[in-house]
DNA sequence: TTATTTGCAAAGACTTTGCCAAAGA
DNA sequence: TCTTTGGCAAAGTCTTTGCAAATAA
């Protein structure tokens, strides 16, 4: 099984991922990883950025977004692409999952989801395609209650 | 059932549904109809632009992105945010359907999906939402044949 | 005529990159 | 020490917008 991020781990864990992957352990990116793996949300470059620097003032937008490429190359955290905003960011910390994208306000639900992802590997094969990464958004409003 | 669309349909078509929408019919809003109606792939608002000034040579970015704008607005084309990728856009005339896209050559494939949707309605039902739209993406690769 | 729509160019939002200083191993 | 990394600012990519001229109704 892969490794991930997994929420409320120590600072050790995030350097020994770091130097796993032959990357050198820094201040920033150590505070990057924090900051996702405190997240609740799917917080934006630019959310991260401020979390970010509430625990090493110095970060710059360009260590955040190169920290956040190398993070998705690890296949440690996923990027997630909405339509009319700035791309969001999440751990791979937990099963596979779909979104529910609520028109109204922009909050992200999550939900599981492991017969889709079964039904999308089948899909997939059909289509002589291997998985790589599945991407369920679903766009939606509160229901009126009643 | 709403009405959108077809492929192949006559300028005719596109001028009636403009005016339904108490727009004016143009020039540049109909060669972009017609592109959008005769593209088989996903195209982006680059090649849209391409294809459409085969049809009125002066037409300009603002324009296309103008109308795509309003295309989507009236519900008659899907906005398609992939990753690391300008926007895609397509008709809303086919069945509800997924996309593979072949990470390897950027490449759409589309398969039905009318199991998929009932399900993603479920999904959302239970937390209290109504679906306005779906987005399904498997980024994944042709397998190794053998 | 007259409100819409267009093209142009400039601005905007988000993200990436070059370069040299700083810092981990 | 020696290479990787970070900050800064500039550049890049995709998209939107202000404004005067053109155009559909």
């Amino acid at each position: 099984m892969t490794r991930g991020i997994e929420t409320h781990e120590t600072l050790d864990t995030f350097a020994e991922l770091l130097r796993d992957a032959g990357l050198r352990v820094t201040n920033q990116r150590v505070a990057i990883m924090r900051t996702l793996s405190g997240a609740e949300d799917h917080p934006t470059a630019e959310e991260i950025t401020g979390k970010a620097r509430e625990l090493d003032s110095t970060i710059s937008f360009a260590t955040v977004y190169r920290t956040l490429s190398v993070l998705e190359e690890l296949g440690l955290i996923r990027k997630l692409s909405l339509e009319n905003s700035p791309a969001r960011y999440e751990l791979c910390d937990s099963e596979d999952h779909g979104h529910i994208v609520d028109l109204d306000d922009g909050s992200i639900v999550e939900f599981e989801d492991g017969a889709l992802t079964a039904r999308y590997e089948a899909i997939a094969a059909d289509h002589g395609f291997e998985v790589v990464r599945c991407v369920t958004i679903i766009e939606a409003r509160k229901k009126k209650s009643g």
